[in-house]
DNA sequence: TATTGTTATACTCTATAACTATA
DNA sequence: TATAGTTATAGAGTATAACAATA
């Protein structure tokens, strides 16, 4: 079903490669840039994960956990931009899988404290190898120069430090 | 693109990395990065259009129509990525709102055709300047010339020729 | 038979408000 | 009163399959 045919293009407009669809001007936008890229990256590096072991969400939150053992559920559902509410659910999931601990803290019975189970280390270091082949390896028009470069600017662009 | 008014990063409400939290090996990731990085300057960039009138998705729907007059829906359902069964309820939805024509050519009487009215070209033509202020405006923290190599990287990844 | 588009449906993500229990 | 988390629900966005009309 890709039968796109090739419009004629009256004007200079630049033309996408496949299809010969203009964007014209915002071609040259850095957020429409970001997200053709973002969907083109994502395509490649998780065609090969799509095994259904966790989900790309799931990961991260696993992720975030492991990197911060302990970590209150909310205050890791605002750095990710997941709703608490949502966030429930997911945190829920996660541990009627085996993969995630939530404790309430005697100091603030309020709080939920989470860390990763031996389970959910385990699958977090199988998969990881694989997901860093797979970013670079989803990036296979870049030199490692402009990979690099990348990288950095994708870090500035996040308001993230220099690494 | 000269010196012009550079946000500060907070009041852009661009995250500042202070919040934390670790990603650890991920913050080397550039399937992550591009991931945060998008959020933040959609974000931004389509804050002008939460006002109700379209959607981002429609918004690029109009601007692709735009672009391409006379461009097959199917067609520009496969560039866009999005399936034809769910273009059709918006391509659908912007005709009801008088924003778009479809026309049935009688050579291929099965294809429909896409054409802006007058009022969908003046919404593009209102909100667009807006939407590549806040483009620029966006990634207050790239110089210039790293806002050009930024733009360059991703047509890169994205497949696309340079500029 | 293949292509173009539609309908129906379901599943995930996300967004909002009301609620609890603790502080 | 304010904070941390939960529940319920509704709305997007996205996916698949069955289908009709046309080529």
């Amino acid at each position: 079903m890709t039968g796109a045919e090739i419009l004629p293009v009256e004007e200079a407009g630049i033309e996408d490669g496949k299809t010969g669809l203009s964007f014209g001007k915002f071609e040259r936008s850095a957020g429409f840039l970001l997200r053709i890229a973002q969907l083109t990256v994502f395509e490649r590096m998780f065609a090969e994960l799509k095994d259904g072991h966790v989900k790309i969400g799931e990961f991260t939150i696993l992720l975030a956990i492991a990197e911060n053992p302990g970590v209150r559920q909310g205050a890791m559902a605002d750095v990710l931009k997941i709703k608490w509410s949502n966030m429930t659910k997911l945190v829920r999931s996660l541990e009627e899988r085996g993969l995630v601990e939530r404790f309430v803290p005697p100091h603030d019975r309020r709080s939920v404290e989470l860390r990763l189970t031996e389970e959910g280390r385990k699958l977090l270091e199988t998969f990881t190898p694989l997901m860093f082949e797979a970013d670079r390896r989803s990036l296979p028009m870049l030199s490692d120069e402009e990979h690099a470069t990348f990288l950095a600017l994708l870090r500035k662009v996040s308001g993230w430090p220099p690494l």
